[in-house]
Parts: structure tokens; sequence; C-alpha cells
DNA sequence: CTTGATCCTCTAGCGGCTAGAGGATGCAGG
DNA sequence: CCTGCATCCTCTAGCCGCTAGAGGATCAAG
């Protein structure tokens, strides 16, 4: 059975060593075997399960979501639904913050567009900035709380 | 010569109170005015300052990139090429996150739509986070730094 | 035996707020 | 004038998901 210094984890996963260690913290990741030296050795689970937190994070679910998606995958009787839940959550999330984003797109062209090159008192950018009412687009709109936050 | 209070300018702004004391501490906003019993009193430059930041942050910008959009602002006769670079900057940031959320979107849509209903174990969602290589897409190319950070 | 890479723990910082403690005012109704 | 509640003040700590650095121990190669 192979094992990995948490070196070699970080390099097969492309995960950052102190992430390691951050994830284990909070208990994403459980608790390495020690050597007699105190460093951390990790196993083929580990790189596995690694990576699907990865994933997960890369496809941009919550750490609480992970936890519990984790725990499903971990329990495989168990039923599945809140697996499709938290995804079917993620996809909501995710294309809230497309059409945020798109909004945000099409007012920044217009002020880009403008790329007006005298002074600062003309420039087409500032007074965009400064003249919400010349905004077409409803950016302004409740929108989630944390719609601008993390991915 | 209208003055406001936080509160009201807190209001008028659609800006939190809290928020903006945290901007006048990290210096987007001036100390402004105080009462003999020394509360906050705004007028209407603070109100107009106040929603140039409002509008930033809600395009995206980060606040060091509004506190350079301020100083322009405030220097009329400064060049406004850095405005235009900054605008087109931004607009870069916003576009690589729209790629970056729409090949997450497929990626979810396509878990999602696995709409499983069974054990865990034979759950779709959970299988593809665990295995990566059944992903189509390049969701973990190197990507900007921070790109599936803040927005 | 030395050098340099890797590991350990611990604490602090990032951005952009948000929440709460603990207290001082201000303002309206009775 | 008093009561009561809203608003204000400062200050500190917390959120998320890491990241950076101090200060030291250990390992592997030459």
């Amino acid at each position: 059975m192979t094992s990995l210094s948490i070196g070699r984890l970080a390099r097969a996963t492309d995960v950052k060593v102190p992430t390691i260690r951050f994830y284990e913290q909070i208990g994403l990741l459980p608790e390495p075997e020690r050597t007699q030296s105190d460093r951390r050795l990790y196993g083929e689970a580990d790189v596995r399960r690694l990576a699907f937190i990865k994933h997960a994070r890369q496809l941009g679910f919550a750490v609480e979501a992970i936890r519990s998606l984790l725990a499903l995958a971990d329990d495989p009787d168990r039923p599945c639904a809140e697996a499709n839940a938290l995804a079917a959550e993620q996809l909501a999330v995710v294309e809230t913050k497309i059409e945020r984003l798109q909004a945000l797109r099409h007012e920044l062209r217009r002020m880009a567009r403008a790329d007006c090159d005298g002074r600062a008192g003309d420039c087409r950018v500032i007074e965009a900035l400064g003249d919400h009412s010349l905004c077409a687009d409803d950016h302004d709109r409740p929108a989630t709380p944390g719609a601008l936050g993390a991915l």
C-alpha cells in the first residue's frame, strides 16, 4: 500500500499543502496517520477524497455543501436525494451569477466603448459611474445577498 | 445647505450604516463634519460620492480600483486613460468569470440531469464529483488566481 | 557533515463587509 | 419633565476559504 507525504499528496491532487492542512482542520479530510517524526501519511483513499473536494470546490460548492456530499459518498446506503438537491441548488446559484455578470458586462462594455481620451472631467467612464441613471441595466436590483460575493 | 445623519445618508443611497463607516475607515469617504455630540454630518457631495462608490462596487470594481477612479473624478484635469484602463480590466475580469461560470453551469446541468433517486452509492452526482474524468469541461485549467473568488 | 528541501505548529492577514457589546444621545408622546 | 425607543457612537470579533510567514525539526542527497 502506497503512502504519501503531504507534499506528494499536494502534487498528486494539485492542491496546496497549507490547503490540505486547512481541510483537515475543518474536518473535510480525516486526521491521517503520522510517522514517528509526526509527519502526515496519506493513502489512496485520501487522494480520492481530496480530488472529490477539489472538484466540488471548482464547481463552486460551499464547504458545508461538500461536507454533506462527502457524508453521502461515505455512506452509500443513504438516499441520494440530498445530493441532487445540492447540485440543483448550486446550479441555481451559478445561473443567477451568470445572469448578473452578463448585466455587468453589458454595462461595462458600454463604458469601455466610450473610450474617451481627454481629461477626467469629461471622461465617460467616470461620468457613467457617477450617474447611475445613465444605466440601462437593472444591476441595482435586490439580488441574492452575496450574489456579488464569492463565486 | 442640506445635511444628513448617517442613517439618512444610508437610506438615500441604499448603503448600510456600518458600510458607510467602513468606507470612511478605509478612506473612500472623507471624514465628515460632526455635531457637538459627535454625530456624523453629510452633505450633497457625500451622497454623490457614496452613490459613485456603490455603483462601482455593483459593477464589481475592487476597492483599490474605486480609490483610483475617485481620485480621477476628484481631479478633472488629469487624463482619463487610467479610468478607461480600469474599466477595460474590469470588463476582462467579468468576461473571464462568465466563461468560467458557463463551464460550471454546463457541468452542473449534466450532473443535475442525472437526477438519480436511489442510494447514494449509485448517485450520479456523487459519482461525477468523485471522478473528474467524467467531465467534458476543462474547468480545471489554471485560470486566474481568484477567478473562483470574489466577483 | 552539510546543505537545502520538506515538514511541523501556530498566528495573523486578505477582501469587503456584517454583527454585536456597551454606552451616549435625540426626539416624540403623555 | 419624564419615559421610552430610535439612532448614534466606538470597539472588537466574525464571516469564507484560504494564504503567508515565523520559528523550528527532520529528511535525503552529495
